[in-house]
This record gives C-alpha cells, structure tokens and sequence, in this order.
DNA sequence: CGGCGCCCTGACAGATCCGTGACGCACTGA
DNA sequence: TCAGTGCGTCACGGATCTGTCAGGGCGCCG
C-alpha cells in the first residue's frame, strides 16, 4: 500500500485530502508544522509528501531542504502564494511538482499518482525484488524473509536495516548511512542500536550467529551484507 | 549536456523556448507534430520532453503513449486546455507534469530542472568503480579488495590512504598531502605514519611486498600508485 | 489492568586498530 | 671511509570499536 505524509496547518484541508486519498487505498499520516513532518517522514517513510508551504513553525522550502538531505521521496508542494518566484524556489529546493490552492481534488491526486508511479523501480525487473543465499531467501517486495522453508518473523526495525544491507549487496554501507535510513537524519553517532540490531539479525538469519557468512562487519567503517 | 525535445505546433511558442533554452546551455530539438515527435525522440534520446497537446496531426495523449511504450523519459506537458479532465488524462497517461498556457517561463525552466533532476540516476554515479592491476582489484564504491578471488581486509586508515592513492593513479602525491587527507589538515610532517601504512598496504595487496611494483616511493617527495 | 512485543539504554569483556619509539639498511655527499 | 638522511620493519601499550547481555519504558491488545 502506497503511504503518503499530508503536512498542512489548516485542519479543513488535511481532513478532506485524508478523507479522499483513504477511499483510494492509501495510507495516510498527517502532520501540522515542519517539525513533526520531518520526525513523521523520518520514522514512517512514506512514499510521497504533500506538503503545505504555509506552516506555522518553519518555512516550507527549509522542510523540503530538510527532507531531500537524506531522501528522494516525491515532494508534491500545496500553496496559496501564485508569484512565479516561490514555485522556481520550491522546485529548485527539491520539490516535484507545485500545485497552487484551490486545487481541484482530481487533478491533486493524478499528480500524486504520476509522482509516486515514476518514483518507482525501473522495469519489471523482478531479479532485484528476490535476494537468495544458500540460507535464506528475502523478497523485498513481499517484505518476507524466509529460512529453510519457514517465514522468518522480523520486527519493523530489523526489517528496515536487512532491507538497506540487501538493496546494496557487496557494497559497504557506512554506520552513518545505515543509522540515517532505519532512524532517521538526526541520527549517525548511535553506533549501539546498530550492535544490537545486528545481532538480532545474525541471531535470525546466519546459521552461525557469532561466525556471520552474510552481515559482515567492517570494523571502524561499517558493514556489508554478502550473498 | 542535458537534450530537450520540444514539441509544438506553434512556430513562436517553439522560436521562444529554443531561444531561452539554448541560453541555459541546454541542448534542443523541436518537433511540430506527433510523427516526427516520436521519431526524433527514438533518433535523438532526450533527457526530457515539453510536449504541447494540441498537435496537428494525433492527440496528445497519443503521443505520451507512444513515449511510454518504450521510454521513461520526463514529459512535461503543455497545454491551453485548464480542464481538470485532460490534466487527469494526460497525467495518468505518463505525462510527469501539466503547464497550462499562458505559462511563465521561469516557472516552467523550474519544473523542467524538477524533471531532468529526479530523472537522474540513484547514487549520483554510483556505477562501480573498478580499478585493476595484474594482482588485485580496487572497488571504490563498495569500498572492497580484491586479490586472487579472495576479499582482502582492509582497516580504515588503511583503505582511506589506498583510495587517495587510486584516485590519484600514476600521479605523484606529496606526503604532505597523503597526511592531510587521510590524518586531517593539522598533520603534515609525521612522515612516520606513512611509513608503517604504507608498509601494511603493501604486505597485504604487493606480490612482493619489499620490492614493490604498485605502491612506488618516490625519496624525499612522496608516493604514487601505478595500475 | 496485565501480559506481550518492541525499542532503547547502559555496562563490560574481548577484539581490533592506532600511534609511537627504536633499530637496521640503503643511498648520498664529503 | 664515514656521518647524515630517509625509508622499511617490528613490537608494544593505550585507545577505540564490537558483540553480548540484561533491564526498563512504552504502546498495543485481549
């Protein structure tokens, strides 16, 4: 299911985008000011922004700058101000596309669905959604990971890490990456939580946890995971 | 340099865009209508498209259709028509946006860089950057070694000074400068720390590491990394 | 309201890495 | 021949990093 965040100040407009985009089968979470659409977008990932460039605490262009630092998630910009000048300013922040109020429900969400369509994988290319080992095999489509004939239960967190190591097989990713993608871009010193997880992961996944043939540490850089 | 297709049926519309895009550096075709169009666009491979839908010859949805059947390249549609129901067509046809006339010419740059910007690959290059001699093999996006099939471990000051040295192949870098890179700009004279590195990077990548044929001194000056 | 799953946090032992000093060798110029 | 200089090598102590465990807080659901 696609999961959109809808960030604007005026109850009355997040009420009717939530009430028509739900009826469409999205997923929706809201936010009423910068700040907690940066901390929504960084613990729910969603796959598309709508964002309100009138906000209380923030300027709008600061919001998008602060979410392109650490992601390319479709930015699609609601605004009441028409001048030629804010759209080039929130385009060239980042955004994706510009909508000024009132805006015709119909033409709002075709634009959300051209957005969230070309942001997604090239191709039909399925070989990249199966990632198999001699040990366990993880769909990255299905978010299933399964070992020796049985589904392996991970926690939201587990998953979201394993899916960063597998989406760059063979490369290493640095601790800050890893921690700026599960937790968020305010994070990259809590080396700890990566500890634990990864344990987790190796206890889950390796045939030999404390001997790991996949999740591979790097020590002082990172770690890596190997088919 | 980024190549744009413009398609429309009207001479001073088209005159106004090539002139203002060839001023941004820009690289320009133009088409009159949806034939000619589509073969340009499978002759010329643009990076993006302007496409007004009021052709001559097909409908402009046609022509998106025709585009989509083979390419994900960005269409920015241009349109005099406001009603919601040819955005929503066009759009959900595989247009990635809608400009209607009259349309400012800022604001539609802006969305043409929003375009060519989102169309750009992942990683900002990530292609894997594989440097290789006889005996091992460099990979500098995955940060891994390679010798005789066998992944070699590397420490992180170790790897930082290989890959100031690759990035730097067959030239001559200064010690002073191998310091600063890898130890930070206060250092430039502990000429000792090269020394015992150096000697760790060739035990673990040289054949014969105490006559070295890739990590090459030059006395008094520095080193250099030859393939 | 009680149990459960999940996440965060702190502590600690062991492994790993880094900086450092010492020494021998090759080369150079007097 | 003999100092002087720069380089390669080695060994070692302290600092840092990692794996692991246990425990507490929080939200969710019966």
């Amino acid at each position: 299911m696609t999961r959109v965040l809808v960030v604007d100040d005026e109850p009355q407009i997040v009420r009717a985008l939530v009430i028509n985009l739900k009826a469409r089968k999205y997923e929706v979470d809201a936010a009423a000011d910068g700040r907690s659409a940066l901390d929504l977008a960084a613990s729910r990932h969603p796959d598309v922004v709508v964002l309100d460039l009138g906000l209380p605490d923030m300027d709008g262009v600061e919001v998008i700058r602060g979410l392109r630092g650490w992601t390319r998630v479709p930015i699609l910009v609601l605004s009441a101000r028409h001048s030629s000048d804010e759209k080039v300013q929130a385009l060239d922040a980042g955004a994706d596309d510009y909508v000024t109020k009132p805006f015709g429900m119909d033409e709002l969400l075709a634009r959300l669905r051209a957005a969230v369509r070309r942001a997604e994988p090239v191709g039909g290319g399925e070989d990249d959604v199966l990632v198999e080992t001699e040990e366990f095999t993880v769909d990255l489509a299905a978010k299933k990971v399964n070992r020796a004939g049985r589904d392996v239960r991970l926690t939201p967190t587990e998953w979201h890490l394993l899916e960063v190591l597998v989406r760059n097989t063979g490369r290493l990713v640095s601790q800050k990456q890893l921690l700026q993608e599960v937790w968020g871009p305010s994070y990259g010193t809590e080396t700890n939580y990566l500890r634990v997880y990864m344990a987790q992961l190796r206890r889950k996944l390796e045939a030999d946890p404390s001997h790991p043939k996949h999740f591979v540490t790097e020590p002082g850089m990172g770690y890596r995971f190997e088919k």
